[in-house]
DNA sequence: AATTTAACCAACCGCCGAGCG
DNA sequence: GCGCTCGGCGGTTGGTTAAAT
């Protein structure tokens, strides 16, 4: 036979614990240690469940429990290791000293889920939600049919970030400019481009981009604005060139009070980075602006720069909700590849 | 000041794998 | 080998508090 019942559930208290309970469960165990949660109840003086008791100590009561609110940096790392885990509660809240996964679950639930979708990332997936876009049609036309001769080939993965960030791009300018945009459509598909090479392309051109924006730092001695240097970007460049209106997108990120702080130091990806995702210049959010309400259009809001970013994180004393809203965007965006350094500590 | 709505979070519920008898 | 419980886990509920009307 197996063991009898942990517990007869008639009878036994339920419901929010007492000081008085507190006190007795932690005399308790501070005394014998939590050894049989069953016989537990019994031996304290408890009128509750075992399991009543265990949950009450593992996730209120024990010792070793960090309360108040979560720090900025804790709020990354339960960021990243969702991406990783998902809703693995336990494995997140064993590499938050102090946190329960209660606790975790409960922010994630409270805060951090919701703060997501506002900014139109899916929570579950942390990828942008293409769904709420249209963007299926746009990346059918745009990409698909790139290249007609490849006929047989599959169609890109919707969860490829290059091909999200050029499909954001597609759709702002769509919506900016239809015009243009079915005009480019045309060009993609006369130039006769993969998708990989469209990719490959877009990389390449950010890279040759990056290094001049490196290069005029260096050289000026003086600040220059990306804004500056994408406006000198030389005409044969291949991928901007096929969308021109890219540039145009880039420029009016300052209008929009984000983007292009004028702060690049050398790391022009920052504006590269926040303008497709979070809704900038590329305005992934202009799709369905009721939906996905872009942090974007606050004057208030901030692109992470020297004076708040501290060792690649924000300074959490100097951040606000909003801050962290929209560096939570960038960074589930970019940093995932990363932190999945960390899935041979899982494996 | 009273009422309604939203946010928060502790606690419960139910499922599952491991292990006991 | 089987039946059962324990302990752990993730999902959900509902009471409390704060904010808005």
């Amino acid at each position: 036979m197996g063991r009898t019942p942990c517990c007869d559930k008639n009878g036994l208290k339920k419901g929010p614990w007492t000081t008085e309970e507190d006190h007795k469960l932690t005399s308790y165990i501070q005394l014998h240690g939590p050894g049989n949660w069953r016989t537990l109840p019994k031996n304290a003086g408890l009128q509750r469940c075992g399991k009543s008791c265990r949950l009450r100590w593992t996730n209120y009561l024990r010792p070793d429990i960090k309360r108040g609110r979560f720090t900025f940096e804790e709020e990354e790392t339960i960021i990243q290791l969702h991406s990783i885990l998902g809703n693995k509660w336990s494995a997140i809240a064993a590499r938050l000293p102090g946190r329960t996964d209660n606790e975790i679950k409960n922010y994630w639930n409270t805060h951090i889920r919701k703060r997501l979708l506002r900014n139109g990332i899916d929570p579950v997936t942390h990828a942008p939600r293409l769904d709420l876009l249209d963007l299926s049609a746009i990346l059918g036309n745009a990409l698909c049919h790139v290249n007609p001769a490849a006929g047989t080939q599959s169609p890109p993965s919707l969860l490829n970030p290059e091909l999200l960030r050029i499909a954001a791009a597609l759709a702002s300018l769509k919506q900016e400019n239809p015009e243009l945009y079915h005009q480019q459509q045309q060009n993609l598909t006369d130039s006769q481009t993969t998708p990989s090479q469209l990719i490959q392309l877009q990389q390449a051109d950010l890279e040759r981009f990056l290094e001049l924006n490196n290069n005029n730092d260096n050289n000026s001695g003086s600040q220059v604005s990306g804004q500056d240097n994408f406006a000198s970007l030389p005409n044969d460049f291949g991928f901007w060139n096929t969308i021109p209106e890219l540039s145009e997108n880039c420029r009016s990120f300052q209008s929009c009070g984000a983007g292009l702080s004028g702060n690049n130091n050398g790391n022009g990806s920052d504006w590269y980075q926040s303008s497709l995702i979070s809704g900038g210049g590329g305005n992934i959010g202009n799709a369905d602006s009721s939906v996905i309400s872009t942090p974007l259009s606050s004057p208030a809001q901030v692109t992470p720069t020297s004076s708040n970013f501290v060792n690649g994180s924000l300074s959490a004393s100097t951040t606000t909700e909003d801050e962290r809203e929209s560096y939570c965007s960038s960074l589930l965006k970019f940093e995932i590849p990363e932190s999945l350094e960390l899935l041979d500590d899982f494996m």
